[in-house]
DNA sequence: ATCCTTCTTTGATCCAGATCAATAATGTCA
DNA sequence: TGACATTATTGATCTGGATCAAAGAAGGAT
């Protein structure tokens, strides 16, 4: 029942984008090989983070971009009053630190939930970098987009749907996003604790825990701590799309 | 009590980005004479859009991102069953459309709330386009960042935020937007309706109203249908910065 | 004008999810 | 190995905001 750790565990460290496994996901998709050699040269690669150390904190300036290239990396806001909104989950191909470019300071934090490496995409000179490899700027355009649009359903979940359809949301989420980068689809390890779930879903975690036993008792999934295995996808897909859908 | 009307109504027509009031706030912010020169011979000014009209639909292909000029448009997400989400509302200077970006496609609606006019950027040679006028690109970059950080603002207060902090966060919001254009920052007219500004904040109307009766009640606002006057600026920042701010 | 539709306010009631509470399971470190 | 902190589950109760309801106010069409 238990699935083998390792299907989620990429802590092997690749040297460059050519030979990394997530080059079709992450900056380069898409890139031509020229370009995408050139970005080799201007990418830097820093040791991992160890889990509970930041990549950058709220205040800090703004050095460039980051593309996650294992573990697991959270991102999340603080209100005034000293609550935090986590903003989202970074898995592996996925870029982060975009939100920065603006005030040249990071308004939010980024903390690893696990042992996680990350490249760095220095921002310092942009246009200069993006004129040594034009595919860039609209490689960059469109992940920023990407964000946007992600962004936009997020708000969509937060703002009209309930704890059930939310839970449900946040599973397929996370179920296509492993599919997409090669692991299994339905057997998965939440690497986030019960609290981090409630906290980017807008509910409590006891809500989370609820819910989740609650599609164990259905039959839709099968929940042991961490780990997850989605038996029936279609009840989840039914559940997110609306009493209508 | 009542503000004027006008105060808020910029129907006129500018005919270039150097002449127009704008170009602090717009696409142009901070770009030297010569690039928005070149700027000026790429954008193009359409008809206004009358209050009900879209500037664009879900499933419509992508040909350009959009700049407010005069009026307010709503931008909505819908979800799978059919309900909306209103993720913002663009004034004057203000830029929509950047997440159509990745899939060449819109996927939210844009429609104008009363007449409005707006400039559109085409998007087709993007390259073309910033090899013209580089310093496009950087502002560009940095108009996407900015869009992410409002967004991400967006989920704090979706998530975190109780109906009373959601309101006076959206008071104060729209207080400074009008406030950077030269408009009375504690006298205007809310454009949307209760429903929308509900929508916008993930609670119904009826407890929008209700709020506005209480602000109204403490002194902290005055309402009358559409026109609010804030009497009390500093409660209403007190209110958006939880209890411990 | 008059009708009609839409928007807004306010009251009464209800309920999904928060809060409070207790226990169990797991991980950590000496 | 045991002591202690953290995380997860589950139950009981409470409450903020939703829902249901009604009536007034404003705007638009003819």
């Amino acid at each position: 029942m238990k699935p083998e750790h390792q299907i989620i565990d990429l802590a092997k460290v690749k040297v460059s984008c050519t030979n990394c496994s997530l080059t079709e996901l992450c900056l380069p998709r898409g890139m031509g090989e020229d370009a995408v050699r050139k970005l080799e040269k201007i990418i830097k690669r820093a040791s991992p983070l160890q889990k509970g150390e930041y990549l950058y904190r709220g205040g800090d300036p703004f050095n460039g971009i980051y593309a996650v290239r294992s573990g697991l990396i959270k991102v999340y806001a603080n209100s005034d009053g000293g609550e935090e909104q986590i903003i989202g989950f970074y898995l592996p191909g996925e870029i982060l630190g975009l939100d920065a470019i603006e005030n040249n300071t990071h308004a939010c934090f980024a903390v690893a939930l696990e042992t996680s490496s990350y490249c760095t995409i220095p921002f310092a000179d942009l246009s200069g970098i993006c004129k040594v490899v034009p595919e860039l700027q609209d490689q960059l355009f469109k992940i920023m987009s990407r964000e946007l649009t992600n962004e936009n359903q997020m708000l969509l979940t937060l703002g009209k749907k309930n704890a059930e359809e939310k839970v449900a949301t946040f599973l397929l989420t996370i179920s296509n996003r492993y599919r997409q980068r090669g692991y299994s689809a339905n057997d998965f390890k939440l690497i986030m604790s019960r609290q981090e779930i409630g906290n980017y879903l807008g509910v409590t975690f006891e809500t989370v825990s609820r819910i989740f036993s609650r599609f164990q008792r259905d039959g839709i999934i099968s929940v042991h701590k961490k780990y997850v295995n989605i038996l029936d996808m279609d009840a989840l897909k039914k559940l997110v799309s609306g009493c209508c859908g």
